[in-house]
DNA sequence: TTTAAGATGCCC
DNA sequence: GGCATCTTAAAC
């Protein structure tokens, strides 16, 4: 997923960030996951269905989006946790109550949310469907993709450590690493 | 029914 | 380091 873009036409604009920074959330198998050990409520409930929809939710006061993976029955899942804006600038600041550092607009996953104004009413919504849809961007060679243990979920046991965040090197709008 | 914690971000 | 703010899971 890493250099694909995020398209969102909203009535204003279009907004159009590349995606730089993605987790995995393996299933029953992840402690981290939501879906961990088949998990389903009514949250759960669309990583159960089939893939490619957006599975999103409420985190504190923000929306985090994720696309839905593997097949019916088994709840995997991909955050995207930051993109790099390509299109509609001027309006994701806007989006952002006017924040100025152009690297702080959607350098995470709270903030891209804001900025490319994506709702929780995407729940469940198919991600190869306008208005919000995944296209071709770039291909990412293996050597431009670094890894590292997932953000935020230290009280997840062994599942803590394991290395499934994965980002451009070197790309400026990925977001701070914290434990 | 109640409570505590959370895949966060902003302010001090 | 504190806190906003609200959903959800799990304990009573």
């Amino acid at each position: 997923m890493l250099g694909k873009l995020i398209v969102h036409e909203t009535k204003e604009q279009i907004l159009v960030g590349k995606i730089v920074e993605t987790e995995a959330y393996q299933g029953s198998n992840d402690e981290a996951a939501h879906s961990f050990k088949n998990l389903r409520t009514k949250r759960t409930d669309i990583m159960f269905k089939d893939p490619g929809r957006v599975y999103c939710y409420q985190m504190h006061t923000h929306v985090l989006i994720n696309v839905v993976a593997g097949p019916a029955e088994t709840p995997h899942a991909i955050l995207i946790r930051a993109v790099e804006p390509v299109a509609g600038l001027d309006q994701m600041i806007l989006n952002r109550s006017h924040i100025k550092n152009k690297f702080n607009l959607t350098n995470g996953p709270g903030k891209l949310t804001k900025a490319m104004d994506i709702s929780m009413a995407y729940y469940g919504h198919h991600w190869s469907q306008k208005p919000l849809y995944i296209s071709k961007g770039i291909n990412i060679n293996a050597f431009e993709i670094e890894t590292s243990p997932r953000i935020g979920i230290a009280n997840s046991g062994e599942a803590a450590h394991y290395p499934w965040r994965f980002f451009l090197k070197h790309n400026p709008y990925v977001s701070n690493y914290r434990k």
